[in-house]
DNA sequence: CTGAGTATT
């Protein structure tokens, strides 16, 4: 049960087996071990008990320790500033610690160097590359896990993807000398499924531990597990915050190494009395600082693009008045939010604006995010940050099965983290714009982990595949709600993914290889059934990926006439079918980018949908899943595809509303209208619909047109008249029909059957 | 008659 004694029975074993003559083979072993390490060049070096001297005098050089290449003028002047890393003072304390412990928990504020250089130490102790072993250093993002990998391969004078390197979707840049590799944590998970023991690991470090991403709490579950069936795995868990003891308790009490930041001193600054108007109080705040303050860059945090735009908006219009009648410097502004195109994100990083005359007032740039700018993404120079304290947050209601988005206030830990981002260069200002009480007293410490705020069917189908049988036991370290968890089980079980004992079935097992929620998993898995999976996997992909249609606040007109070209009578799902054969058209590839442009389309999620499909399309090819189209001339090639949808999707169908405008869910019965960006020819009496959305009224997004008949037909068993009985009038009276119009339908078949016998 | 905070496989 407890990891610790497990480490000292091995330790027990090596003192036995010097005295023991019956296992002088063990020494044997180890002896041979250390002479491999000779050969590869770290001299003197004995795994899991070196030092820091060892290990500094080994980066000396002159040569390479890990491939025998002489190291270059590059190498020695980055060593130079990575030995003033504050990390690098507790070399020594860290080794221990490692060697000593098979779980410890990492604290490192920003600017410590945790994430570039604890891997490298521990590489010169683990030595994974004469075990034929691997570390992995897991990152929430894919652009760290890259960035960093980079990063570290010139620290130590190597060629990227060779003995350091990384894997994320899509694109595995690793190699057979590969012994360092940062990754997705997604993507470890991902490996979990297909080796649970997480075998070719001699170490697994997960970094930002403390953004407690819905992937990073899974691994925690899995990985403490795994702890106990591989006393020879070491695990680091690295976080930013003074969270840590939750992290050492959950992990058995794990030992703590805490290393200083390097950062500047932030002054805090909070609004005497509460404001009613955040946006109101952030414009008159970003001009004061501008009107007042000594030079240096500005953030502004906001929830969400609509907000961004608008208050852009105003602080230029305010800003121009400023220069014209306060001699004020000129002013810069740049939205930033995820949908904004790359090169427009790539504009918050140019140089702030010079004074009108030089020595005069400072010009400056003002940069207006969401919390897009808290994590993800780093801009140097910002002196001030304005926080309101709010964000827009993930909210799981299981009761009717829907995510939706809300404005919500934030944590003190990321108050902490925002205020951060004006520390980063020099000295900085944080307005916070709530009382020091409010802050004190209303602020939670911490933000609600992921898991707590989502739908879990994906998660449990994730888990079973990783052999976790029992769930409602399983160790998270914030159990989910057990409403969340039975939705999930439901789901699923509906979906034919487990059975009724629980179970994971070959249907479900098949689903879980899929990078999809298990609807369109089911989805994809089923469309060779009914002549359609080419069509099914462009559609499926498309729904994976962020929205294909633009729409301009100045070309709303325009954009949705283009839409208007590609839309097709049955609904949504077969537009975006049409948008995807348009955009791999001849006509369209001469030149894609302008092609998008002209029709108002995403090139980037275009592109991505193209990927996606790629990747999808070998997984079923792996599965033996045919990729098959019904002939184009054929009457059924659409009704085909939309039974096809249904086959997935049939738990998300809504029934017109005979007495009122607008529809209802069959499962919930809940009121709904659909979304006004849906293209549908005329109203349906049946539809599916692929995402409900709680916004300012009840809507159903992105919609096809169904037949009731189909419902019988596609999904007996869960749509049992008699579990409609009590349901809601027209759910009832729509199925009664559909199964009377069935019945004639067979009746008359069977009729004419016999008849052609004779 | 109109929405998407941020990630990820």
């Amino acid at each position: 049960m407890s990891e610790e004694p497990v480490t000292k029975k091995l330790k027990a074993d090596d003192g036995a087996s010097k005295s023991n003559p019956y296992l002088a083979h063990l020494e044997n072993e180890k002896d041979s071990t250390v002479s491999n390490e000779n050969a590869t060049g770290i001299s003197g070096i004995i795994r899991h008990e070196s030092t820091a001297a060892q290990a500094n005098k080994a980066e000396d050089g002159p040569l390479n320790p890990f491939n025998g290449k002489s190291l270059s003028q590059k190498y020695f002047d980055i060593l130079k500033v990575r030995r003033n890393l504050p990390v690098h003072l507790q070399r020594d304390e860290f080794l221990k610690m490692f060697q000593s412990t098979q779980i410890m928990v990492f604290v490192g504020e920003t600017g410590s160097g945790k994430t570039t250089q604890i891997p490298q130490f521990v590489a010169y102790d683990d030595l994974p590359h004469i075990q034929g072993k691997q570390i992995a250093c897991t990152q929430p993002r894919r652009v760290a896990a890259m960035s960093v990998a980079k990063r570290v391969a010139d620290e130590m004078d190597v060629k990227l993807g060779e003995e350091v390197g990384y894997s994320i979707r899509f694109e595995d840049k690793t190699s057979s000398n590969t012994f360092l590799k940062y990754m997705t944590d997604g993507m470890l998970l991902r490996e979990a499924m297909t080796d649970p023991l997480l075998q070719r690991y001699s170490c697994i470090i997960l970094d930002e531990a403390h953004e407690r991403t819905l992937s990073t709490d899974i691994l925690m579950g899995l990985i403490k597990q795994v702890a106990s069936r591989r006393p020879d795995l070491k695990i680091i868990v690295m976080s930013a915050t003074l969270d840590a003891e939750k992290f050492q308790s959950y992990f058995n009490d794990a030992p703590l190494l805490a290393v200083p930041g390097r950062t500047h001193p932030v002054e805090i600054y909070y609004t005497p009395e509460y404001q009613r108007d955040y946006l109101e109080a952030a414009i008159r705040t970003v001009l004061q600082i501008h009107a007042s303050e000594a030079e240096g860059d500005i953030l502004l945090f906001l929830t969400g693009e609509e907000e961004i735009e608008d208050a852009c908006r105003k602080i230029s219009l305010e800003a121009d008045e400023l220069i014209r009648e306060s001699n004020c410097g000129p002013l810069s502004v740049y939205p930033l939010y995820g949908s904004l195109p790359p090169s427009q994100q790539q504009k918050i990083f140019d140089p702030a604006p010079a004074p009108f005359t030089p020595g005069g007032a400072p010009g400056r740039k003002v940069v207006v995010g969401t919390n897009i700018a808290e994590t993800s993404l780093t801009i140097d120079g910002i002196v001030y940050v304005v926080d309101p304290g709010f964000s827009k947050q993930k909210v799981y209601n299981p009761r009717i099965r829907v995510e939706s988005l809300l404005v919500a206030p934030i944590s003190k830990a990321s108050a902490q983290q925002r205020a951060g981002r004006a520390g980063r260069t020099r000295p900085g200002k944080c307005f916070r714009l709530y009382t020091e009480d409010a802050f004190k007293k209303e602020l939670n410490e911490q933000s609600y982990p992921e898991i707590l705020r989502s739908n879990l069917a994906n998660t449990v189908l994730e888990l079973k595949k990783l052999g976790i049988d029992d769930l409602v036991h399983f160790d998270f370290m914030d159990p989910p709600a057990p409403e969340t968890m039975m939705r999930a089980l439901e789901e699923l079980n509906f979906l034919g993914c487990i059975d009724d004992d629980g179970e994971l079935t070959p249907l479900g097992r098949m689903a879980s290889e899929f990078p999809l929620d298990p609807m369109l998993a089911v989805m994809l898995i089923k469309s060779p059934e009914f002549y359609c999976s080419n069509e099914i996997l462009s559609i499926t992909a498309l729904l994976s990926v962020p929205n294909v249609f633009v729409r301009p606040n100045n070309a709303r007109k325009a954009a949705d006439e283009m839409k208007g070209v590609f839309s097709h009578p049955d609904g949504d799902h077969l537009t975006l079918l049409n948008v995807y054969h348009a955009f791999k058209s001849p006509e369209a590839q001469l030149n894609p980018s302008q092609w998008c442009y002209d029709h108002f389309l995403s090139l980037r999620s275009l592109q991505s949908a193209d990927n996606v499909r790629f990747q999808l399309k070998r997984i079923m090819e792996r599965n033996d899943l045919s990729l098959v189209s019904t002939p184009f001339e054929d009457k059924n090639y659409y009704n085909n595809i939309r039974k096809s949808l249904l086959s997935g999707y049939f738990m998300q169908v809504a029934k017109r509303m005979s007495s009122r405008k607008g529809y209802i869910t069959v499962k919930d019965n809940q009121e709904v209208l659909i979304h006004p960006s849906t293209v549908i020819a005329q109203d349906s009496d049946w539809v599916l619909y692929n995402e409900f959305v709680l916004t300012t009224k009840n809507y159903i997004r992105t919609v096809t047109a169904i037949k009731p008949e189909w419902l019988l037909e596609l999904a007996p068993a869960y749509y049992d008249i008699e579990a409609f009985k009590k349901g809601n009038v027209d759910v009832r009276m729509g199925l009664e029909a559909a199964k009377a119009k069935a019945d004639r339908l067979k009746k008359s078949d069977s009729k004419r059957s016999k008849a052609s016998y004779k």
